[in-house]
DNA sequence: GCAAAAGTGTTACGAATACACCCATGA
DNA sequence: TCATGGGTGTATTCGTAACACTTTTGC
């Protein structure tokens, strides 16, 4: 032993947020518990922390298990220790969200998991304190949409400018001005057209993009991250 | 025992970065260590979440251990569990980061803990990752600081505006025009002119103000906080 | 009377907003 | 040919930044 002697050890869990973006709707991908507690009702995807690898790796570890990804985004979010969250044992928990591209997961492992995506602003009830988590992502999103460009990571590699304006609408829970929209996010420099076409939505269609991350990095790199990318309005 | 049986648990600590503000300088208030391990270094206020006690309660105690003071602001950073952290035992550190009026502390305590201010540019060596938690600390209160009126809790009730504008310089390490400083200031219309001179630092004396919350509130709150107080200059 | 800090207004610039019409195409 | 969604430019407003002199008073 060591002199940590008498202190009291708890379960350390990881939960998370997972968001993802199908053309018109923000979703979450949630899990349908198949073990005690709250067997049946539905719950973020989470697991316990292992005493070998770091919060972020535990985290990734997890949210591969579901999804079948690696290498996305993830950030951790708050943690989450009341008394009595956990029914079972007293647990801390420290939530993570993450930003996939719906396309790319596994629906395999979604189907083992009797995982479903729902609309962010048609959740079922969740179990414990994961409303709370649910609601810091949301706002967590908000402020780094506006500041760092993490809205790609829930677009395909290619998508139209109507696209990525929906996506922060949803983001935002907001109508936002087309044109002025287009300028404010084109004047970044950092979305190049492909000048294909996307013909799926409109007979006229729309023109695909591409978000340069070099070009972005060397323009915003250097100040130090005080500009924002997007401004959302005031309401 | 439960169905959580297999798994492992971990100590889980509360770290606390506690800012002071004494007229002129930004200042953390750091412990020397007389145990084990890293004796004799210097480190940030610590200590073990017990099991009847949530996260926020655990660190205001442990924050009322080194200050004698009580309800003071408080908030969680972020949650640091990297495996080698602690060289005794893997450890989970939630952070908190507070505000404390310096004038109010008790000082006996202080002593008792042996503990020092320093200004947050002076920082000695830390141990384990304090350091890193002090960086997020510094970063988070630039961002509060911007958007909610945190920067009342360093000053005493009544303070001037040219202090005030000292504790904004330093907490955005620039320097900033007096006359535009003190209009966006101004303009919360939620500092009340005590008509009482202050005359410590000047002949002609400074007007002591007050922040009056409940004006504050009742302009503020309703905006759903998307206002920005305080627009730091980008750079 | 002078040094030292407190207090005060105006102008110039840039960013955000509001707003309406034409274009391309498939059906 | 018409319905549908994609694409474009300008004028106005508002907020931010830059900037210099007067006031008070203790020594």
């Amino acid at each position: 032993m060591n002199q940590y002697d008498s202190i009291e050890r708890f379960p350390v869990a990881l939960d998370g947020i997972i968001f993802g973006f199908d053309q018109f709707t923000l979703k979450l991908l949630l899990i349908k518990r198949d073990f005690e507690p709250e067997k049946g009702k539905w719950s973020l995807m989470g697991g316990f922390l292992r005493p070998d690898e770091n919060l972020d790796e535990a985290a990734s570890r997890i949210l591969k298990m579901l999804t079948g990804l690696k290498n996305i985004y993830l950030e951790q979010l708050y943690g989450f220790g009341d008394v009595d969250r956990d029914p079972v044992e007293r647990t801390i928990s420290i939530a993570y969200y993450s930003l996939i591209n719906i396309q790319n997961h596994d629906k395999d492992l979604v189907k083992k998991y009797s995982a479903r995506w729902f609309p962010v602003k048609e959740l079922p009830d969740l179990i414990f304190d994961h409303h709370k988590m649910v609601e810091a992502a949301k706002a967590r999103l908000r402020y780094k949409a506006a500041r760092q460009p993490v809205g790609f990571e829930l677009l395909p590699e290619k998508f139209t400018l109507p696209e990525l304006q929906q996506l922060y609408e949803a983001i935002y829970e907001t109508r936002l001005d087309k044109r002025n929209f287009r300028r404010r996010i084109l004047s970044m420099g950092a979305l190049v057209n492909t000048n294909e076409k996307q013909k799926e939505f409109s007979k006229k269609g729309a023109y695909l993009y591409r978000f340069d991350r070099e070009t972005f990095e060397r323009q915003y790199a250097l100040t130090g991250g005080s500009n924002q990318i997007f401004k959302p309005p005031n309401k």
